[in-house]
DNA sequence: CGACGAGTTGAATGACGTCAAACACAGTGG
DNA sequence: CCACTGTGTTTGACGTCATTCAACTCGTCG
C-alpha cells in the first residue's frame, strides 16, 4: 500500500514500482541455490547457453564445462574479486546481482557495469596472466562460478565447438567494450542517457515508437553506469519529459517518443 | 635544416623533431612491400609473433595461419573498414600507420586509437556476424590482412596451441578496453593526459625519474585519442610545463618528474 | 609574396559537478 | 496515530573544467 502515485499529462494514472532499496537488496532472495556457501549448486544447460550464446551445447559439452566449474557462494555486499588480484579463473555470475566498478578512498562503490544473472564478470585476464581490470562487488546474494584458466584450456583442444563458443562470448564483450569507449569519447550526457533508455526499452507491439522502461537500480546507480552524477540524472530525466518524450513516475519511465529519443542518442 | 628551436628555462636548447605533416604522410613510405596492390608480400613470422604474443610460433603454425592470410593494399588516407559494414574477416595491418576512429558529418576523421606497424584493426566482430565497431582508415599507405572466419575456426579444431594464442590476444584487448573504459569514466583530461605521456615515456638508464616522449602523430590527432580538443592539450601541456613536470620543445617532451606524472595520472 | 595548415592564446559560453537544502518515503518506536 | 530517523531523490545556487570561437604566430609550399 501507500506507493508513489503521480497523474499524468496523458491523463494515465501510474503506480510507481519499488524502488531498490539498500535494505532489500540485502535479503537473501527465496533462490533453492543460495542456502550456504558449501552447498552452492552447479550452473545447468540454461546457464551455461545463457553465457555461451545461441546454438543449444551438447551434452558432452555441458558435462565438460561442469567439470571444470568451481561454484562460490559470495555473501550481499562481498567482493567477489578486486583490481590488482591477479586472474587465475574466468569467473562469471550464475545468480544473483553483482557489479563491476572500482572503490573510492571513502569506501564508496562506483558501478560500472552491472551484470546479472548468468553473465560474465571477467573472461578476459586470467587468459593474460593479467590483474584484474577492475572490481567486482555483490549486489546481492551470489553464486559466482570460476572456470580455472588451465582447465579451460585443456577443454580448448578437445572440444572445437566449445572453444568456438568462447571465442565468440570473449569477441561480444570486446566488441560491445569498443562501441561503449565510443560513446564515453563523443556522446555527451544527454546522448548516453537517452541510449540507455532506447536499449531497454520494451516498445509496445500495438504503437512502436511507445514503450516502457523499468528501472530495477537505484537512480544513484544508473547515474555511476553512465559516468554522471545523481544530479545530473535527475535533471536530464526532467528535461526530456518537459519535451514530452518520456513520462517518469517514481521508477517506471514512459516513453512517448522512441524516435525522438533514438536521435538524442545519436546527436552530440 | 630550419627545424623549430626553442630555448628552454632549464637552460637547455633543444632541436624539435619533424612534426607530422599531413601532405608527408601522403608520401608512400619506401618499403619493399608496398610496391603495388596486386603484390603485397605475406606476412612473416615476425609480424605473427607480434600479434599473438610472446612464445613463438612454431614453422607448422606460421605456415597454417599463413595460408589462410589474404593480405591487401590500402592506399593512404583510404578507408580499410567502416562502422556498420558486416565484418567476414579478423583484420590486421601488416605494415604502415592505421587508426580506429569515426568519420565526422563533415567529412572529418576523429582517431580514437592509433594502430601501428603489426596491429590488430579488429579481431572480435568477425566472430560474432557483427559489423565492425568503428571505422579504419589508413594514416600512411598500408598492408592489412584479413582472416576469414570460416579459415580461423577451421584452425582452431586443428591448431589448439594456435586456438589458445588467439584467445590470448582477444583477451589482451578486451582487457586494455576495460582498463581504457575506466580511465575515460573517472579521468579528467590532465590525468589522461599524464597517463598517456607516462605510458610511452622512456625512462632514462641512469635517472628514472627522468626520459623522454617523441611525439609522432599530430597534436590534434593525439588530443583525439584523449577525447579532448587540440587547444585543451595545448593548454594542459603548459600548464604540466609550468608545474615542472615537463617540458616541450615542438614535438619533444622531456619528462622532468615522472613520478609527479604518475601522480597526476592517478589523481581524479 | 600569399595561402594554408598546425599550433597557441585569450575571452566567452556551456556542460556538468559540487554543495546545501528540501522533500518523499519506509521503517522504527513510541 | 504520531514523531523521528535514514536513505534516496530532487532542486537551486554556484563553481570548475573543457569546448567554442576568434585572433594571432610560425613554418611550409606554391
Amino acid at each position: 500500500m501507500g506507493q508513489l502515485i503521480e497523474s499524468r499529462a496523458d491523463g494515465a494514472t501510474l503506480l510507481a514500482d519499488r524502488p531498490l532499496r539498500r535494505s532489500e537488496t540485502g535479503a537473501i532472495p527465496a533462490t533453492r541455490n543460495l542456502r550456504r556457501a558449501g552447498e552452492a549448486a552447479m550452473p545447468d544447460a540454461r546457464i551455461w547457453n545463457a553465457l555461451l550464446g545461441e546454438p543449444p551445447l551438447t551434452a558432452g559439452e555441458l558435462a565438460a564445462l561442469t567439470a571444470i566449474a568451481r561454484p562460490r557462494f559470495v555473501p550481499h555486499g562481498g567482493s567477489v574479486f578486486t583490481q590488482q588480484e591477479p586472474a587465475r579463473s574466468l569467473v562469471f555470475v550464475q545468480e544473483g546481482d553483482a557489479a563491476l566498478g572500482h572503490c573510492t578512498a571513502d569506501g564508496q562503490f562506483h558501478i560500472e557495469r552491472p551484470v546479472r544473472g548468468p553473465g560474465w564478470l571477467d573472461q578476459s585476464s586470467a587468459w593474460i596472466d593479467a590483474a584484474h581490470a577492475i572490481d567486482a562487488r555483490a549486489v546481492s546474494s551470489l553464486v559466482v562460478v570460476e572456470l580455472p584458466r588451465e582447465d579451460v584450456q585443456a577443454l580448448l583442444g578437445v572440444q572445437p565447438v566449445l572453444a568456438r563458443r568462447l571465442v565468440a562470448s570473449l569477441a561480444r564483450e570486446a566488441h560491445s567494450l569498443t562501441l561503449n569507449t565510443h560513446g564515453l569519447m563523443h556522446k555527451d550526457a544527454p546522448a548516453r542517457f537517452a541510449q540507455w533508455l532506447v536499449e531497454r526499452c520494451q516498445p509496445y507491439a500495438d504503437s512502436p515508437r511507445r514503450g516502457v522502461v523499468k528501472l530495477n537500480e537505484r537512480k544513484r546507480d544508473i547515474a555511476s553506469q553512465l559516468a554522471i552524477t545523481p544530479e545530473t540524472l535527475s535533471r536530464l530525466m526532467r528535461s526530456l519529459s518537459r519535451q514530452g518524450m518520456i513520462s517518469v513516475a517514481g521508477y517506471t519511465v514512459n516513453v512517448a517518443d522512441l524516435d525522438g529519443l533514438k536521435r538524442v542518442a545519436e546527436g552530440a
